[in-house]
DNA sequence: CGGAGTATTGAGGCGCTTCAAAGGCGGTGG
DNA sequence: CCACCGCCTTTGAAGCGCCTCAATACTCCG
């Protein structure tokens, strides 16, 4: 979907509306290089305590934190799509609590973790601005537990499939009623804290309630309202709302 | 247990425990002041949406961050205890997806949020030191979210009674395997995702099992290395561990 | 002394899990 | 090119963990 920079560019332009950026600090983002590289799904980018060298700027697919349980079992806590930095945290904290992996084939680009400091320090509102974006993250990680604590599967299925439509239209793939999740159903089962026959249920149940049909990895909401008042899903938690126009 | 400025002084403790600070950093953040109040336990201190003027500092008793479901249940997504700056993310982020209330009766201060964005801004290593509390506090808000969507309640319980024990063990108030959590069943409910009941029953399975006795809420774990195996717990992710002596 | 919130316990039901099996689809190698 | 293999989806049956409803007793506080 995008070329290495042209996700680039989306990160910077994601960071300029969550933080006032000024032109040189602009330039100075756009300056980040990294080697790309290119993956099948379910390859482990990042493992836990691993050394902070090199953050992980998605371009194509889907990137997601998860923590692995001692019994084998893992929960994800973020999916990262094109134009997420999956791990910017780090350059606040280099300790990598959880790890990182591939859903399906994508690529990244792996930026030098010293770059990212480089940049950071040299520019107070690049700081402001990475941390930022960062609270974002936790903000989603939020909704995220309380849909696992306290929402049943149906609810917590529509709230997932709300938030993944709106950041998927946000990052120019698809609409938010219509739009590729490029994951199993057992990941998808691991996002929730449900088994992949669960999830599959749920599906089943979801098209019989004709709000959105699923026709193997695309989503098509066919009833958006009706999805979203069933996940009791509010998107402002994602800070997407485009502040007003350049050109104001 | 603390006065406000015992409260202030842990907070940068812990703070220049997590990134370096300069002695003029110190003392600046040492200089911050804000109007104290004593709370009762249930009060609401920051509702979804409220702008941000003032910022939460944890004297004593505990404060919590959660989230309101359309039909009334609610969840906790962290519990502070004294000496946590609450909403210091907002710092990054004004606005505020979730909530703050008191579990008991708390006092807390309330640090006006023009002066800790004047700290953060006059110094990047202030900024840096915020973003990485921020960033921990994400760390244990994710495994929040694994506790909640991968362990059964016994497990749940386990883990959490182990992080709340070893918190207030850094803050000083007790040992991670004597300790007192003021909050009612149905807030620990919240807290993982339970009903009251069943956190009742969990609390009885585990007195059975004799890894811990509850007498009211005096927490006392007779064995911290069972308890610590059946929640699967791992207490790096806090980041509490002592870094190595600055003289380094 | 009365009232509100909390802890405790029982009975019954539902949602999700576990176990199991079959079919579809894509990728790979002979 | 096709046969095969592994992963994914789908469905059924049975069981259990947690929830809901309900009742009682306790403690704290005004």
């Amino acid at each position: 979907m995008f070329t290495s920079t042209g996700a680039l560019q989306n990160f910077v332009r994601r960071l300029s509306t969550l933080s006032p950026l000024s032109q040189a600090d602009v330039a100075a983002l756009l300056e980040l290089r990294g080697e790309a590289a290119p993956l099948k799904a379910n390859v482990e980018i990042v493992s836990p305590g691993q050394r902070f060298e090199y953050a992980c700027l998605v371009v194509s697919g889907i990137v997601a934190r998860f923590v692995q349980l001692s019994d084998g079992s893992r929960q994800f806590t973020a999916f990262h799509l094109p134009g997420d930095i999956a791990d910017i945290h780090r350059v606040a904290t280099p300790s990598a609590g959880s790890a990182l992996q591939t859903l399906c084939t994508s690529t990244i680009v792996r930026v030098p973790a010293k770059d990212l400091k480089a940049v950071a320090l040299a520019s107070p509102t690049i700081t402001q601005a990475f941390w930022a974006y960062a609270a974002v993250d936790a903000a989603v990680l939020a909704q995220w537990a309380v849909n696992v604590g306290r929402r049943d599967a149906k609810c917590r299925m529509a709230h997932f499939l709300c938030e993944i439509g709106v950041r998927s239209e946000y990052c120019g793939m698809g609409t938010r009623d219509e739009f590729i999740l490029e994951a199993s159903q057992t990941q998808i089962g691991d996002a929730l804290g449900l088994t992949s026959v669960h999830v599959n249920r749920t599906h089943k149940a979801l098209r019989q309630s004709s709000v959105l049909s699923i026709d193997g990895r695309i989503v098509r909401i066919s009833s958006w309202p009706s999805l979203a008042a069933m996940g009791d899903f509010d998107p402002a938690y994602l800070q997407l709302d485009e502040v007003q126009d350049e050109a104001a």
